[in-house]
DNA sequence: ATGGCATGTGTTATAATGTAACGCAATCGA
DNA sequence: TCGATTGCGTTACATTATAACACATGCCAT
């Protein structure tokens, strides 16, 4: 394990370990202020302090952010580090988000890109509708 | 024909048909304020007189918002209106979009959706990557 | 070891994106 | 004709995101 400055259990620095706790605690997405507005009381101040934390988060695959909603949340699967397509449902009524995973698909899009010309690096698929806790049938 | 207020062509309205129009002329996706500024000496003063536009456009499936960019682009197909799913390749490099399509893969994402419980409405995709001329190979 | 580099931090200020709330006008339809 | 809907214009504001600067820490190649 490589260390910089003071690091904590998974190697992040004090801030990104706060950043990640939020996230990893929160029902559901949060935005970069809602985040900000948790942490003041751990001495953040301005939001730059969490965007880099973010951006930090996101490129260790520890964290995704939510293009349609400009927020983030934290990773569900163990191990997504390598996977290239996202696949969020985010529930329209509750709000939650859950990560859905397809090997197929990512391929089947990768396919489809290339078919019309176009060398895919990465991929963000976000649906809106109702979970199964919102919508029981 | 239905006309509410001084509509144009095809039933838009002038704001409406000035935002579409500058879509359509644009070489790749545009702002909300870039609108705005592009449409300043036409009278416009106000981002909500751009946003107002957008949304109506967008409800009639005339344009389309690119959530990464947050910014619009003109529909390049002829009807797409009942459409679900949108497939977007984003350039990285030119910052071109085009815009993809595949009835099958649409109905992977909502059959992936369903499996897990959740009820799919509408879907957005945005690959990033380069395009044919960014990287003709 | 030391000097340069990369990374992380803290701060202030500002840019970019998006809405709320008000009043008004035009059209449609019962 | 009157109420509902839609669109317009305006002011003010909320939310989301970065630029620029100064400094600290650890890495590592010389």
């Amino acid at each position: 394990m490589k260390s910089d400055h003071h690091r904590s259990p998974m190697g992040l620095t004090k801030n990104q370990t706060l950043v990640f706790g939020a996230l990893s605690h929160a029902e559901g997405p949060l935005s970069a202020y809602a985040i900000l507005d948790q942490l003041r009381d751990k001495g953040f101040r301005a939001p730059l302090q969490v965007y880099r934390a973010l951006d930090k988060l996101i490129s260790l695959g520890l964290i995704h952010r939510l293009e349609s909603l400009n927020s983030f949340v934290a990773c569900q699967h163990p191990e997504c580090d390598d996977r290239e397509s996202m696949v969020f449902a985010i529930c329209e009524i509750c709000g939650k988000v859950s990560e859905l995973a397809d090997d197929s698909l990512e391929n089947q899009i990768k396919t489809l890109a290339k078919r019309n010309g176009f060398s895919m690096k990465t991929c963000a698929i976000e649906l809106r509708g109702h979970c199964r806790d919102c919508r029981p049938n």
